[in-house]
DNA sequence: TAATTTACTTGCAAATAGCAAGTGATTCGT
DNA sequence: ACGAATCACTTGCTATTTGCAAGTAAATTA
C-alpha cells in the first residue's frame, strides 16, 4: 500500500467552520481560491485520476502541494477515491457530483482566458 | 491626492510573462487565483468602487492585501481608474471590458456556492 | 481650520509555497 | 522469484506571501 494520507504537520488544512462570511463566492474561494486546486479539478474534468497525472500536468505542481489539495478536496467531498482502473490496488481521484458541478465554472474561465489572453489555447484533451 | 499607488517594493507583483503554461484556465489562476481577488471583482460587479467600499465588505481584506490586488487588477487590464462621481478629486475602480467579462465565472461560483454550501446566502446587494 | 475620513505604506511575525531529496509500498521485466 | 523501476507520497529547508497593527499624508467635512 502507498504511505498513509498527507499528515497534518506537513501542510496545515484550515478548521472547517472559519468561514470568512456565509457569502458562496467567498466559501467557494475557501475552498479552491488558491493557484493550484483548479488545476487538479481540470484534470479530473478531463479523465485524469492518478496522482502522477497530476504531477505531470504542463503546470508542474509540487508533489507536497498535491498531496495537501487532494486532502482539502476529500475533505470539502469535491474529490473521492476509488480503486483505479487497471485492477491493482492503487487508487485514483474521482470528481463526487459536488465537484462535477463545478464544471460550469471551469467553463466560463477557460472560455475567458480564450477570448481575454492572448496566447492561450486548450492543450490537455479528454482522456 | 492621495498617495502614490503602491510601491513594487511592498508587495511584489511577478514578472508579466511568466506563465506556467499556455492553458487558459491556468493563465486566468495566475491572474486571480487566489483568496481575494475575486472578491474584489465580485464587489465592483455589485457596484462598489472605492477602497473604503471594498475595505468594508464582511470578508475584511488587509488594506496592504487590496492594495497589491488593485495593483495588479490594473496591470492586468482588468480593472482602471476613473474620477469619482462625487466629483471630488479622488479616483474610483471600475471593471474593464475585460473584467466585465469575468461575471460568468462569478455567477457560476455564486451558484455553485449556493447549491452545495450549506449555510450560504448572497448577502451584498447591487448599489 | 481642526477633526475626520480616505487611501494608502511600513514593519514584523506567522503561515504557506516550493524545491530537492528521501521513503516504502507496488508493479514491471526477465 | 528477484531486482529495478514506478508510484504515491513525506520530510527538511529556504523563500515568499499573508495578515495584523500601527503609522502617514492628502482630501473632505464640520
Amino acid at each position: 500500500m502507498p504511505k498513509a494520507p498527507a499528515s497534518k504537520r506537513a501542510l496545515k488544512a484550515p478548521p472547517p467552520p472559519s468561514r470568512r462570511s456565509p457569502c458562496p463566492v467567498a466559501c467557494a474561494l475557501d475552498l479552491f481560491g488558491d493557484r493550484w486546486t483548479l488545476l487538479v479539478i481540470r484534470d479530473l474534468m478531463l479523465g485524469r485520476s492518478r496522482f502522477k497525472d497530476f504531477v505531470s500536468s504542463p503546470e508542474g505542481i509540487p508533489t507536497n502541494i498535491l498531496s495537501d489539495r487532494l486532502e482539502r478536496l476529500l475533505e470539502g467531498g469535491i474529490v473521492c477515491q476509488i480503486p483505479a482502473t487497471d485492477g491493482g490496488k492503487r487508487m485514483a481521484y474521482e470528481l463526487t457530483e459536488k465537484g462535477e458541478a463545478l464544471r460550469p465554472i471551469l467553463k466560463s474561465m477557460r472560455d475567458w482566458g480564450l477570448s481575454w489572453e492572448a496566447g492561450t489555447k486548450v492543450l490537455l484533451q479528454p482522456v
